[in-house]
RNA sequence: GGGCGGAUAGCUCAGCGGGAGAGCACCUGCCUUACAAGCAGGGGGUCACAGGUUCGAUCCCUGUUCCGCCCA
């Protein structure tokens, strides 16, 4: 027999560890695959090796854990697969910090070795959020966790490198990228982050190489100047027709430079005529490629002026600017400075402005890979939730540019293809290459850059399951159900899985993404290093228990919307919690002598109560099951409060209460009965939701099956039980009525008031039924049920329903004047409604167009009004008379 | 500049075609043998503004204002 003595406080900590523990031993967490079954699947957006549980992640992984629990108690094979991402940068970026300290650094250690150091980091310190996430409860099949850079994922990487190479899907060329002069290597598009900043616009005079005339250009990187091999106006710019075809000087330097028409140009921007520096800025390329114009480089990887910028040479590209501004101002230059606000691009890990350089890099041809990815979207093969965002991940691929793939980092996959110094020969491959593939030499070297992580990401739903193998798991758990992630990383990651599934699985990698918001402070600010608003979910956790930081943060949520963070919001939570708890306690203290095995459910004695709890919990239950299927998880949650709380704590236990102390064996076993049955199947919805609390209150419970993780999700039951929710509805109104009454006349609470009830034959039977109810729950004494009479108490309180009548004659304690203003707002309240519902029932539109059943509740409605009214109105007449 | 989202009680947010809701805060009364992290009662809203569609609009459409995000 389980114990069934429990503390009074919920603890968390006591319990969350112990469970955990069991749950993993057990191996609950690992599905068994069944062929005759169609499995859920979700892949665990990886985070970074070197990172820390943040409220984002929590939130992620609360709403996966949430869905893969509920799978698994339906009764699906279930595979929720966790790892954790190399983050080339930021991983390097922490040993070469490590380096530093030791006062060495990566070039003096070589690649091999800082390598090496960059394993010894990861297995010491890397992966310490996977067990954080074991502390938010993460049900992750743990057996099944994987690194994008190991052996199996690297060796997917390989293979879709040189299969992309192959079909000439990979190309090197020599284009602007963004460099990070910080980091020190070249980003993809998505890593820039534009921030809008201020300022300026010089204006700059380029006298004419012939004559005396010059054109005038507007730039907000002057320095970029010396780089300058064109001047650029719109074709349909008739201030600049005599000049198309001209030479310009350009100042300061001295090269002459071409001027030229090129439909790029804005004629509305500046002065209509753009200077044009190929090696600078990727419109200015694509431009400088048009008309075969020089590239020159004039910065360099650093930040800093390279041998091109002439005397500038060395100068930090800041300093060149002041200097040179300066320079063309002394020499008449400079026309004017116009101030302006425009978006500067920074790199989104160090805030470093990014400079466009022109380098030779790797990229993806993304037009053929985006064509299939629209598709699969167009078409309804995979749904976004909610759907608005389908639109994004659609504008962002129908406007792609090539993804520029390598890094100048050594931590990452290192990109496959050598070069041979003899022929000059450029071979991709799948093995390691010790001589060339055309002449033999053995003088080749490998490319010396990594991938961008995100294309190791990109393979994450099948490289994870072992592709390119033919493996079981990839055979069963392939395509994954649904990828669950914030709207800030659609283009990184979601939109890339996409388009590479296509390319290499020929199907798509999840059938359904769900984008969740981001959580956001108290002030509703983005959670930053920078501005040290973070909160720590493992605080959180540490304080108040990972159950309350779970049902906190899904509560809080709406798919697809930002939540803000608020302390307030996570007490009320952890008052849930103990709500939980208590009531449990209560359960567990009455059920001492209870044993579910030797009742009889269908010869008990069912009250109006028991019959009612069990319809409403029928009716949530229904609900929760709809709502996890369709991502509204906050709005499931949310009714598990208001049934735990407000129907089944405040309501049902307080209503089985009387059964509970009494001596009718039977009626008490009913109620034993209801309360245990209720409980257990409620413990069993929240479970997803709390896993601990849940658990532990379970274990104590009469029971059967090993744990609540692997027990079946509630069965739905036969509809709702609609006399009796219509019935106990009836009496709460009066039981709430009552209590108003008692309160409004200040009846001390210890009093009893004897209750003398006039109802019409259809009302009669509830209120019967009801008797013990409002003898418990209102204070009443004596309740005399009788027909409707011209017999009314006249020193007493009266509540007034519609077709009933209930007095409370308190003789001493009413006061004949309250009692009357209270009866004359009521029939102010209940005059608006049936003004209202009369209203709208005179409206022949409304009788001829509305829905025949809203018609007909709305006369319902009508007549109950009306009855309540008059009564009401009787009851003032016989209080003033 | 383009796109998306938001504006509902003092605060934070649900609801999204048929009588305005929750939590917190506030007021009143209760240590009622599960819970004071609680129980009971109560006050509080021209649902941003202006038009339109509809028998009926907080909800749908258009526009305006103000906030936020994304892209260029």
């Amino acid at each position: 027999m389980p114990t069934r003595e429990i503390p009074t406080v919920y603890d968390p900590k006591a319990v969350e560890e112990k469970w955990y523990k069991k749950w993993l031993e057990n191996g609950y967490f690992t599905p068994r695959i069944d062929k005759e079954k169609e499995p859920f699947t979700i892949v665990i957006p990886p985070p970074n090796v070197t990172g820390a549980l943040h409220m984002g992640h929590a939130l992620d992984n609360t709403i996966q854990d949430v869905l893969i629990r509920f799978h698994r108690m339906v009764g699906d094979p279930t595979l929720w697969l966790p790892g954790t991402d190399h983050a080339g940068i930021a991983t390097q970026a922490r040993v070469e910090a490590e380096l530093a300290k030791e006062g060495t650094s990566r070039w003096e250690l070589g690649r091999e070795k800082f390598l090496e150091r960059v394993w010894k980091w990861k297995h010491q310190y890397g992966g310490k959020i996977i067990t954080q996430l074991q502390r938010l409860g993460a049900s992750c099949d743990f057996t099944r966790e994987r690194f994008t850079m190991d052996e199996g994922c690297s060796k997917a990487v390989r293979e879709v490198f040189v299969s992309l190479y192959e079909r000439g899907l990979i190309y090197r060329g020599n284009y602007i990228v963004n460099w990070c002069p910080h980091c020190h290597t070249a980003i993809s598009d998505i890593e820039v982050e534009h921030q809008d900043t201020a300022a300026k616009l010089w204006y700059v005079r380029y006298p004419l190489a012939e004559g005396d005339g010059y054109i005038t250009v507007a730039t907000t990187r002057p320095e970029t100047m010396l780089g300058d091999t064109g001047i650029a106006v719109n074709p349909e710019d008739e201030r600049y027709h005599d000049l198309v075809g001209k030479e310009a000087i350009l100042p300061v330097v001295g090269r002459r430079i071409p001027i030229f028409t090129d439909s790029y140009v804005d004629p509305a921007f500046g002065t209509g005529a753009v200077k044009v520096t190929p090696a600078h800025d990727p419109n200015d390329l694509e431009m400088g490629r048009r008309h075969e114009l020089e590239e020159i480089t004039v910065i360099g990887p650093n930040g800093t002026m390279t041998e091109a910028a002439g005397k500038f040479a060395g100068l930090d590209r800041y300093q060149c600017r002041k200097q040179l501004v300066a320079e063309l101002e002394a020499e008449g230059y400079l026309v004017k400075i116009e101030d302006l606000t425009h978006a500067v691009g920074q790199c989104s890990r160090c805030d470093t402005v990014i400079e466009p350089l022109l380098s030779r890099q790797w990229f993806v041809k993304m037009k053929p890979l985006a064509e299939p990815a629209l598709a699969a979207v167009r078409e309804g093969r995979i749904r976004f939730v909610p759907e608005r965002f389908t639109k994004v991940y659609m504008n962002w691929l129908e406007n792609i540019r090539d993804w520029c793939i390598s890094r100048q980092l050594w931590w990452g996959h290192r990109i496959p293809v050598w070069y041979c110094a003899e022929c000059g020969e450029e071979a991709a491959s799948r093995e390691d290459l010790t001589a060339c593939p055309r002449c033999g030499s053995t003088n080749i070297e490998q490319d010396p850059d990594v991938l961008d992580t995100w294309f190791s990401s990109a393979l994450w739903p099948f490289s994870t399951l072992g592709w390119p193998e033919e493996t079981e798991d990839l055979a069963y758990f392939y395509p994954t159900s649904v990828l669950v992630t914030g709207r800030d990383i659609i283009f990184f990651w979601v939109a890339r899985m996409i388009f590479m599934a296509l390319a290499f699985m020929d199907d798509v990698p999840f059938r359904e993404v769900f984008i969740h918001g981001l959580v956001l402070d108290s002030q509703g600010r983005k959670m930053s290093k920078s501005l040290g608003n973070g909160i720590d979910p493992l605080a959180v956790i540490e304080k108040y228990g990972a159950d309350t930081l779970r049902f906190m943060l899904i509560t809080s949520s709406v798919p697809g919307y930002d939540l803000r963070f608020h302390w307030e919001k996570v007490e009320a939570t952890r008052n849930f919690a103990n709500k939980i708890w208590n009531v449990a306690r209560f359960a567990l203290i009455n059920l001492e002598d209870f044993d579910p095995t030797t009742v009889e459910a269908a010869s008990l004695d069912y009250t109006l109560a028991d019959r009612w709890i069990r319809s409403r919990f029928s009716a949530v239950r229904n609900k929760v099951t709809e709502e996890m299927r369709s991502y509204d998880l906050g709005s499931a949650a949310n009714a598990l409060y208001e049934f735990i709380w407000d129907e089944f704590a405040d309501w049902y236990v307080e209503a089985a209460k009387l059964r509970l102390y009494g001596a009718d064996k039977k009626a008490r076993q009913t109620a034993q009965y209801v309360l245990w049955d209720v409980l257990e199947r409620t413990l069993r919805l929240l479970h997803p939701f709390m896993p601990f609390i849940s658990e532990e209150i379970w274990q104590h419970l009469p029971h059967s099956g090993d744990s609540l993780v692997i027990a079946p999700w509630p069965q739905a039951t036969g509809g709702q039980d609609v006399e009796a929710e219509r019935d106990f509805s009836l009496i709460q109104q009066l039981i709430r009525g009552i209590r108003n009454a008692r309160a409004e006349m200040e009846v001390p609470p210890g009093r009893k008031a004897r209750l003398l009830i006039q109802a019409s034959q259809e009302a009669a039977a509830a209120l019967e039924a009801g008797k013990p109810y409002m003898q418990a729950l209102a204070g009443a004494g004596t309740v005399e049920i009788g027909p409707v009479s011209e017999n009314k108490p006249s020193q007493a309180v009266s509540v007034i329903a519609s077709g009933v009548e209930v007095y409370l004659p308190l003789a001493d304690l009413v006061d004949i004047q309250k009692e009357i203003a209270r009866t004359e707002k009521e029939i102010k309240v209940m005059e608006a409604e049936v003004a209202r519902s009369e209203r709208m029932l005179a409206n022949k539109g409304f009788l001829a167009k509305a829905p025949a059943e809203v018609v007909a509740a709305e006369r319902e409605k009508a007549a109950g009004y009306k009855d309540k009214l008059e009564r009401l109105q009787q009851r003032l007449a016989q209080l003033k008379g």
